[in-house]
DNA sequence: ATTAGTTCATGGCGTTCA
DNA sequence: TGAACGCCATGAACTAAT
């Protein structure tokens, strides 16, 4: 198929980072010719340690590799060869069930409704299910966090955040979502050891956070707008951290949010090659503190819509729920 | 499901073929591990030529396999492993299609009284398609062929088939025969290329060479004879050849028992797999000589039996419409 | 699901050189 | 002569095609 793993990566010349010597693959994460793979190989076993004769700058050649061990090690480890590092990463068997649940989900077409829009993760194998692991992250978090956000992108956002709440069509659709939400969740392990009251606090405090999502549907990231373009708002951050309303069992909650993570970040250390998994779960971390400040603005920006008639009446009998409290 | 095809062969246990390691299935046509897997491909690449350094006879095991590669290929090679060897062979299009509707026929149980009972060739996947092929060729030969076949073989065939035929209940079975014949045939693509009458004439002139297979339903190659026992008939064997009464595009019907071969031979090298697959055909094709030169002996035994009133009442209304001409 | 093909860590062994 | 070197066979674990 088209989606070749890495293909970037994997597409350097046949030449060796060591030497420059003709090379024959990836020998300890790097492309590398016989010789320095061997090199390599016997210097880890034996734990070696050399000094350099000479100013411990050596360039090393396909010629002169063989009178320098010192330098030609160093620039084995400076390419970036590595031997057992990030250690074959394997998901455990919980972390694989989660999983295994997701992705019979995901084959269901439960999970449509359930995936950032707007978020274009690269090489998310079926195509979904990286953002619907962190959306899960997104709802399990006991509290709300903050963290920097451009002014323009949040209120751009939120703009059309808005725009969809009121929208019948945007309407008609939270049904579905709502649907997928209560059959998807309970059927995860780890929700499970949520009690019920908890199991309903965190989907209807959570809710607010689909929405915003689905609002971005036709978010562009190139131009921070979206296609429909939009009135803007201009709105406050402010950095406090609240406490989802109705929770009683916090601490579970949070490791709960632990497990989930780890899931992720496994299931990425898995699933996408290094160098750049690492970094990807980081940006998706960074993504999801991004909407989690958001969070509280639409909270807000909803209050502030609640107050006038005429765009109350538009809400759907979900959304009205979902904020009752907030209404009341 | 249940008809795993080819159950018998592939039945066989999880061990390697060369060198008795767990084998992780069929690999170049034979049950290997993943080591003689890979060093049967690497010696075939490069055309290996190897020097046994001991006597040309080692046994070779999961821990010796590495020390004598000469004997390792060898025994490859003895337990049939090939690589590109008889070369990917593929049904047509049209091939396939007759197949499948064989496969249809087979399923709806309309082959079951249009198979040979008294031969049974190893490996058939779906239990009698080959038979029902054989029959098909039987049928579709414009001319009847002959070949030695020995007379004691010759000779008890004919007893029982005589036998079958003056048997009521052979000849109740003889109508869901009939039937059978007249669903299967016209839905063969490369049958409704004839016109009518010569369908009709094959059907007609093919039908003594069914009442033969039938009548050797209980036969045993082992002994051959019949497991009812029986009083044994002499006939000679003559080598006339005779065109089938009453064929008129006869060249047609020869391009259609062509088809009908290819048909069988690619499906068995297909579907079964060398060595032994050649040979195969080349037994079915010897099979079917054997009965052709038997359908003339049947047909001069009847004439004898018709000429005694006690044997021709017996005979039932296809019998008698079958031989109508022979008899008048 | 099966299997042919690919990749690369591992280890054996002949070669090199101090 | 023995440690290091590097070529190469090996086979476990992939991917891809059917
Ligand atoms: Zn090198
Ligand atoms: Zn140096
Ligand atoms: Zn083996
Ligand atoms: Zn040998």
């Amino acid at each position: 198929t088209a989606s070749r793993s890495n293909e970037f990566d994997r597409n350097v010349p046949r030449i060796c980072g060591v030497c420059g010597d003709k090379a024959t693959g990836f020998h300890f994460n790097a492309m590398t010719c016989e010789g320095c793979k061997g090199f390599f190989r016997r210097s880890m076993k034996r734990k070696a340690m050399f000094t350099c004769p000479f100013n411990s700058d050596c360039k090393i050649t396909k010629d002169n590799r063989r009178h320098c061990q010192a330098c030609r090690l160093k620039r084995c480890v400076d390419i970036g060869m590595m031997k057992e590092c990030d250690m074959k990463p394997k998901l455990s068997e919980e972390q694989q069930r989660v999983i295994d649940i997701l992705l019979e989900h995901f084959i269901l077409g439960e999970l449509q409704y359930l995936q950032f829009k707007f978020i274009q993760f690269p090489n998310d194998p079926p195509k979904g299910i990286l953002d619907f692991i962190l959306l899960l992250l997104c709802f399990c978090s006991p509290k709300r966090l903050h963290l920097e956000v451009s002014q323009k992108t949040l209120s751009v956002w939120l703009a059309f955040g808005c725009r969809s709440i009121g929208d019948p069509t945007g309407g008609l659709e939270l049904g579905l979502l709502e649907v997928s939400l209560i059959t998807v969740f309970p059927s995860l392990p780890m929700f499970r050891d949520l009690t019920a009251e908890d199991q309903i606090a965190l989907l209807k405090s959570s809710a607010i956070e689909i929405i915003m999502l689905r609002s971005n549907e036709s978010f562009s990231l190139e131009d921070m707008a979206w296609s429909c373009g939009g009135n803007e708002f201009k709105y406050q951050i402010d950095d406090v951290t609240q406490d989802r309303p109705g929770l009683q069992d916090t601490s579970l909650v949070e490791s709960l949010q632990d497990r989930l993570s780890e899931v992720l970040q496994t299931y990425i250390l898995c699933k996408h090659p290094p160098p750049g998994n690492r970094l990807l779960y980081a940006k998706m971390i960074q993504k999801l503190a991004d909407l989690r400040s958001l969070n509280e603005e639409h909270s807000k920006q909803y209050r502030c819509l609640s107050f006038k008639p005429e765009h109350s009446m538009q809400l759907t009998p979900l959304v009205l729920e979902v904020f009752g409290n907030e209404i009341s």
